[in-house]
DNA sequence: CGTCTCAATGCACACGTTTGCATTCCTTGT
DNA sequence: ACAAGGAATGCAAACGTGTGCATTGAGACG
């Protein structure tokens, strides 16, 4: 009876201090305009002084909401990663939504044990930034009758919808900016291949090459990982070629960046020797030697796009499922056009 | 009655496929001893073919434990903070807890928001990686009740407890290589003053002039902001100076990378003009021109071990309140002798 | 003065679990 | 044969909210 409650307060330890029901809190708090202004005032009083915080679990059991989205990242210690996370987790806030985070390490288990987990906690809604999508999970995804917004991916479904860049118009670009620069002979690294945006890149690589009338040299693309250590490895390996490339465009920085100090430890400069451009537009692009001439990802607005799509399907508005944006060719000091020929 | 759920199959509704009650379905469930074998494999199998998922906030609300961590940072993408989370998330996904993220991006009105909102969703426990504890919201943490452990910063009180890396013998150990290489005039770029860390990694460099025998130049001691920016901004300051320095010693890597992009803007090199160290060894520490020397933070580590600790305070361990991890000289190539006096 | 209306509040139940206790039924020992 | 005990299960209450409906009371109107 005269426990003192140790634990929090609840709307019924703060009905019975203000003589009133619990529902009549409820209201109260709430600001109902059911219950009399000068007793709903008096309750807020009394609550305030009490500490009282709601449950946020009690509510969401009977109103079925848990203002929760999960969100599923390869992992979180990568840069581009961060930027979206943290544009989505803004938007994400400004409509009381909480952003409950998971790595899947690109491992098919974990995956599973991610979704399931946000199933379990009764996620509103679920985002998915992964270079990879494990079309072994996507099964388990739909029966969730989730929303679901998958960034820089796409997959047909009616509850998947997607936020990406455009990535064959972005890479057109980048690879045109070396075409008319006058490079001849331009590599790709890609990520592994068979992913999505890698593949999309590669496509608007080859589309650029084409529109400049070269020919596409087979051995001038190489397969990284998406981090510098594949980007070094593929350089390495382009270097070996008896006739190198004069220009290299990467599937990311982190590529590049890899590259970069593959090319310097070889005696080799850029962009002298050789032009490197990126993709990503991270913010160390902007200060490594020589800074990165790479396309800009919205990245923080691509994470706000997708919890935005998210918030339009909460609401029933299914209209757009799939939003391309723009990339952007920031133009820095890594590319120059080729080195005369001695 | 005969309502098809449309949501997700509760309990109660296996109960009734399996013709039992539905206590004894939640018991057949947590496998416990009490329900014989046979009927507790039965209902298993019922449950599996239903899809059945447990509601975890139904449980919640009765158990009083959510299996949930509050997470705060100043901002997910920041890459230093991406390491720690990524820890954190490791060992938490591993003990059965989720994340939840939130961006305090130091403003205070955010900061007190977040708190609210982790302890409205009940969270199990905080914490809490930032470079700057608002020591205006830290008044409202302790009166949660809930464990709370920092990461790389202090605070006395018996709910908060903190692993951080050892900042000053890490920082002397940084000044004295560069101390025992001859350099005599030596810099130190910092976080905006005030903070803790910031302030131990300065008491670690002049520790370090002092045992070397060296007079500190108050005029080389800067201020930053642990970003690019600031390091850029405050190597410009330190460069116009009638004798500049002939090494540096940054807040972190970043600040780092900001003034290493200032020298080569100034026309100068790194090492023959000028050494530099940074702290933290961020992934990009290997990859920049020259790769830098630094000191090496268990990043990783430091979030696994943050919510280790976390997982002690839950089980009723109170023994260690505050952690402290070594750092580690990693010496690259962006340091070497003072170049001879002309 | 009686009835109707509406504002303000309370009652009861629901959400999906867990758990202490009661109940049933079968086995075992004397 | 009967009591005792234990295994297996059901009952009921609880966790902290929200909400439809019933109830109360007071003011308005005829």
């Amino acid at each position: 009876m005269n426990t003192f409650s140790v634990g929090h307060p609840s709307i019924k330890d703060i009905a019975r201090a203000a003589k009133v029901s619990h529902p009549t809190v409820s209201r109260a708090l709430r600001h109902s305009p059911l219950v009399k202004l000068e007793t709903a005032e008096r309750i807020r009083r009394i609550a305030s002084t009490m500490g009282y915080r709601p449950s946020a679990i009690a509510r969401s059991l009977v109103t079925k909401k848990t203002n929760t989205i999960g969100v599923v990242v390869t992992t979180i210690s990568d840069p581009f990663i961060g930027e979206v996370v943290s544009g989505i987790e803004e938007i994400a806030d400004n409509h009381g939504y909480s952003v409950i985070l998971a790595n899947s390490n690109a491992d098919p288990d974990r995956e599973i044990k991610v979704v399931h987990s946000f199933h379990e906690r009764r996620a509103d809604g679920i985002l998915i930034t992964s270079s990879r999508v494990g079309a072994l999970y996507l099964p388990l995804l739909r029966e969730l009758k989730v929303p679901i917004v998958l960034i820089n991916n796409q997959y047909p479904g009616e509850f998947i919808h997607s936020v990406t860049i455009d990535n064959v118009t972005a890479s057109r670009d980048a690879t045109r900016h070396l075409t008319q620069l006058g490079h001849k002979r331009i590599a790709y690294i890609g990520d592994q291949f068979g992913f999505q945006s890698d593949a999309e890149r590669l496509a608007g690589y080859r589309r650029a090459l084409e529109e400049a009338g070269l020919s596409l040299f087979p051995e001038l693309i190489a397969a990284g990982d998406s981090r510098a250590e594949g980007g070094t490895r593929a350089m390495q390996q382009l270097l070996t070629l008896s006739t190198p490339p004069t220009a290299l465009f990467c599937y990311n920085d982190m590529t590049a960046l890899g590259a970069l100090s593959c090319i310097r430890a070889n005696g080799l400069k850029v962009p002298q020797d050789i032009s490197v451009v990126g993709f990503d537009d991270l913010m160390i692009a902007s200060y490594t030697n020589p800074p990165l001439t790479t396309i800009r990802q919205p990245k923080r607005r691509l994470g706000g796009a997708a919890m935005e799509m998210l918030l339009k399907l909460f609401s029933g508005v299914h209209s757009e499922t799939h939003t391309k944006m723009p990339g952007e060719l920031i133009v820095r000091e890594s590319t120059a056009p080729p080195q005369k020929e001695a």
